[in-house]
DNA sequence: GTGGTCTAGACCACT
DNA sequence: GTGGTCTAGACCACC
């Protein structure tokens, strides 16, 4: 599995799973139904104990990116639902304001930024193309 | 002073701080030269513990923010300094890459997360106007 | 068979089986003295592991619904035995006392509640009374 | 504290701790604002493993019942909120059906159902005003 | 085989 | 002092 995990770095472990993970799932690297390892097998193959893996796999699965089918293993959901669709919208615009207060002490402009973003997303769209 | 921090919330509170105070000079509210409330009126103020305060100042200062000058005073900085550029602008980028992943999940198209990010800019400059 | 069995849910997949038995006996779906299909037929209607489907029936049979007469098949009891009445009337009890408290969570009183359950009675009599 | 944990039940220790503190809450021994044994203590308290506590507060914080202030502790939150509140009232009729299921099998009318839900209340309240 | 739970004991960030 | 994270290793229910 392609995970890259750090444990040096100062964001938890299993978040890091779980960031990665749903990043693979919105660039189409994992489709729906697709199988992930089961517990103890990307335990061993990234060296990380497996509650960490569980930990991570647990909170995908309450977020619903994750369906386990019990005693079979551990699936990409079917279905996207969205949960607190309104309190995830608030957090992307609280987001972005960041954003315009990290690029003032950059002293980049307003549209310097807008265009960034536009070079971010025609990466994001080509790295999804390639496959 | 305005700083609104919430003990309830998962980023600790010095981050609040530091957090509100780039904010504000981001904004305009807070100008170069401006005096900053000394750690135990600012812990007074809004009742927060005075080590908290310092944290928050330190850290300011290690960003070049604030500067201190030595029995005068805490001032915002009279220019900017960028400390890590590179390394700043490279945590834009990942942000507004986790920005795409979570639009994913809320069904949201690229140009939805644009239209998004061009009203948040919009709303921003009218909150500078306005004052 | 009606069986409608979600291998994604996180009741386990036997006590489901068990579950809508019960409540197709309540509703008066299966009537006393039908026979239902043996472990292997409804393993393969519904494509669950035999294993399941017989610990599903075996609990049925220690609970009193399903006789099994040897050689013949498995039947729906022609009375019902109540094994633990005493018990089975505590957590009925504790399941109300649960309701309660949910209903405080969702800011319902004590009649909202009432009404709601009138309601979920109605909607249970008009089902039976449509076959 | 007036926890009662039994480690031999089978629902999970740190669920039974979820319930009587949300049941607490519910029956106003706890207000809002009460302090939290820290999960240290509670765990000397009750004698169990301390990440069994830890849970068992992370799944009440998530579910809005606590608040934790950071380095300070567990506090009951001052506001309800109501996250996935139709879910939620969902899964109230399907326990009401449940609940006529099982009157089936105990032979009780819907009638009784209601006279001892009637009574279940009426001591629910009583219990309340007792304090 | 799968994931879910629990214990014991350690380290760290925050206040 | 607080809670959050992680490891190591064990047991159990379910399929």
């Amino acid at each position: 599995m392609w995970l890259d995990v750090d444990p040096r770095s100062s964001t938890p472990i299993y978040q890091q799973i779980v960031d990665q993970i749903k990043e693979a799932v919105a660039r189409k690297v994992l489709q729906p139904g697709d199988k992930l390892p089961s517990v103890r097998e990307l335990s061993a193959m990234i060296t990380i104990n497996p509650n960490t893996i569980a930990k991570a796999y647990q909170q995908l699965e309450r977020e619903g990116v994750l369906e386990v089918l019990r005693g079979r293993g551990t699936f990409i959901a079917e279905r996207i639902v969205h949960v607190n669709r309104e309190e995830r919208l608030r957090q992307i615009r609280e987001t972005m304001e960041k954003l315009l207060i990290e690029a003032h002490y950059l002293q980049l402009t307003t549209d310097d930024l807008m265009e960034l973003f536009k070079e971010v997303i025609r990466q994001w769209k080509q790295g999804k193309e390639e496959r």
